[in-house]
DNA sequence: CCAAAAGTGTTTCACGTACACCCATGC
DNA sequence: GCATGGGTGTACGTGAAACACTTTTGG
């Protein structure tokens, strides 16, 4: 008990809402706290911010501490101070949220901490403090921002077939997008360029791998530009 | 010096960006300090958290002490956590942005603090901290929000003229729109219920009034709608 | 040869955009 | 009567949405 203020303080911590794609299904990552409060129960991975971090560099290294994720798109939601959303003391956080290409490490090897798991989220536990205010706060985040900025690519690996990135974009907006339309619309953004690999290892006609062009994205940024689909 | 913990606390503050519309320029709320840091330099209007409020109090209540104004619309913008942004110690800063309507109350009243001002946006004065930085994000998310809420409405007063609708838009996103247009679109949304009053006193031939109709809104939001101008 | 997903064009309709003139009012 | 902003309609082009069949590959 070594730092004293004048005036009584919260504690400041982080949150993060850690979003996958997993075949069809739009993901969560949520850890079972092994202690208390909320003992035993599922929550989203996040931890005190330090004094000396900075609190998107607090996200990051709670984020690589509980779940073995580094290197992921990670972006600030909202913050969090309602009283009593601690039952402990007074804890403001500052919640982020953050999408892993799953499809790359496999579900298994970002999950070796024991206590984390994957869920669907249209079908998740109940959570503590008030993760589910945060959880739904991203989810409609995600849903808004992902029509008008290039944020679907951080779910899918370097390489995807058009019809994975529609996936995503289908298990985001939940609703189902004409084929014929979505590749037209895609095509002609320029942001995505094609590949001379295709599949591997399927049982049907192998699709086209694509990229997405970040160094063109950024040009028509500049430019005033929005990705729309 | 009475409260202590066992890990050193950042400080918590809010700074609030409060913007107004004034004949044709959207402008700033900017206060003087009178305290070091930065004594005699403009800054947001902001200060501590309190331990037993909430962050939207806490900028609420801000706002009245420093500025007089209650009673606008207040939303979180983000949250600045850099290392060094108060020289003092570490301060975290949850950042929020108003709309007020200043043709209502006159800017003289709004302002009676002697060290407050309105500047316009497109002009302000070197400021404190890292306040430059947070003025940048709250006109970038006005000028996207405002696209697809109806918050231009809240830097009007209650019954306003399409011109001044028009123009709100105009200062914001910093272009020309065509009249016809824009009333055909703001009409159609069928958001803006025609009154029976017109304006008074004015060198020319009267302008209908109207008014945002709150209610058909957040029906309409339900039912999963997005205004756009 | 069958299953499974890849890939490909056209038509239709709504909406965005560009554009110019008369009207009412106060001075 | 003139200056000032209020108010109105149309034509054109682009882009969104709906829609079905052939192709490729592996098993």
């Amino acid at each position: 008990m070594a730092f004293e203020y004048e005036f009584p303080r919260a504690a400041l911590t982080v949150d993060c809402v850690v979003f996958g794609l997993d075949d069809e299904d739009l993901k969560v990552m949520l850890i079972q706290r092994n202690l208390p409060p909320f003992k035993g129960e599922w929550a989203l991975p996040g931890g005190f911010v330090h004094v000396d971090e900075t609190i998107d560099d607090a996200a990051r290294r709670e984020l690589e501490e509980e779940t073995g994720l580094s290197n992921v798109f990670l972006e600030q939601l909202y913050t969090f101070g309602q009283l009593g959303r601690d039952p402990r003391e007074r804890v403001v956080s500052v919640a982020y949220y953050a999408l892993v290409k799953l499809m790359d490490h496999s579900v298994q090897a970002a999950t070796d901490a024991a206590d984390a798991a994957w869920f669907p989220v249209m079908d998740v536990p109940s959570l503590a403090f008030d993760h589910h205010d945060i959880l739904d706060m991203a989810l409609n985040r995600l849903k808004g921002k992902v029509r008008y900025a290039p944020i679907g690519f951080e779910l899918l690996p370097k390489r995807f077939t058009l019809s994975q990135l529609q996936h995503v974009y289908e298990a985001i907006l939940e609703s189902e997008l004409d084929k014929r339309n979505f590749r037209r619309k895609v095509l002609k953004t320029g942001l995505v360029i094609e590949t001379d690999e295709v599949q591997k290892d399927v049982a049907h006609r192998a699709a086209r791998l694509y990229e997405f062009d970040a160094d063109r994205y950024k040009e028509l940024e500049d430019t005033g530009f929005n990705f729309e689909v």
